[in-house]
DNA sequence: GACCAGGCACATC
DNA sequence: GATGTGCATGGT
């Protein structure tokens, strides 16, 4: 691969979406909880149910370890998977505590390499929504692999499509500078990208991407 | 009414 | 270790 490729087409998707604005959250709590309720659901959903966790004013960490899980399911329900949901924001907040005494900002003070690893072994919460959490909630240098960046990056040739995770996230942080701002962008980005034209024509090779590619003759 | 959405754990081979 | 399946709501 081209060795500024991937920072190329950053800049080509951000001039063409601008700003994404990511996380939508009023503080990292929020973000993390968003994280598991976003697994596999379209975010209007996730909304619904972080609006019924506010109005119970349960969106704290103290709050939702001692809410029993039936009510926690039964308000989340319109995230969807809501009985699964349940345990996992339960197993995490449980490890928040076990770990960290609920504080998040304890939990951001852990160096990358120590926090992953443990944040991964807690029930539900895999690759994505790990990383998710670590870069979006406690702002740590660490880009998020999705099913949208994993489609798009192997349809215009970068990876084959069974690229493993971590592989592929090697992939963009040894070609990007390891920046949050950019990182938080960058995958913002390519989801906006995934929605607009990916769902539409499930044969596209990327569009804009790939003819930016082509022109440049990249591989 | 089918299809999809900002995954993950678990069973089975 | 690869492959399949359950989990569920709400929008298009």
């Amino acid at each position: 691969m081209r060795k500024d490729l991937l920072a190329r087409i950053y800049k080509r998707l951000f001039k063409t979406f601008g700003p994404r604005g990511w996380w939508p959250g009023q503080s990292p709590f929020e973000v993390m909880v968003g994280a598991v309720l976003t697994q596999n659901t379209a975010w209007t959903n996730v909304e619904k149910a972080i609006r019924n966790l506010k109005r119970e004013k349960i969106l704290t960490p103290a709050r939702l370890d001692n809410i029993k899980i039936s009510r926690l399911a039964r308000l989340i329900r319109p995230a969807g998977y809501f009985n699964v949901k349940a345990k996992r924001l339960k197993s995490l907040v449980g490890f928040l505590f076990e770990e960290y005494k609920g504080d998040l900002r304890r939990m951001r003070k852990e160096r990358i390499n120590t926090l992953r690893p443990k944040l991964l072994g807690v029930h539900g919460i895999g690759p994505e929504t790990c990383d998710s959490i670590l870069l979006y909630a406690l702002e740590k240098p660490v880009f998020v692999i999705d099913a949208y960046t994993k489609r798009i990056f192997s349809r215009c040739g970068v990876a084959k499509e069974d690229i493993p995770y971590e592989e592929l996230q090697s992939l963009f942080m040894e070609d990007l500078p390891k920046s949050v701002s950019l990182y938080n962008e960058y995958h913002a980005l390519i989801v906006q990208l995934g929605k607009d034209i990916c769902r539409k024509d499930p044969k596209c090779g990327l569009c804009c991407i790939r003819e930016f590619c082509k022109n440049k003759n990249f591989r």
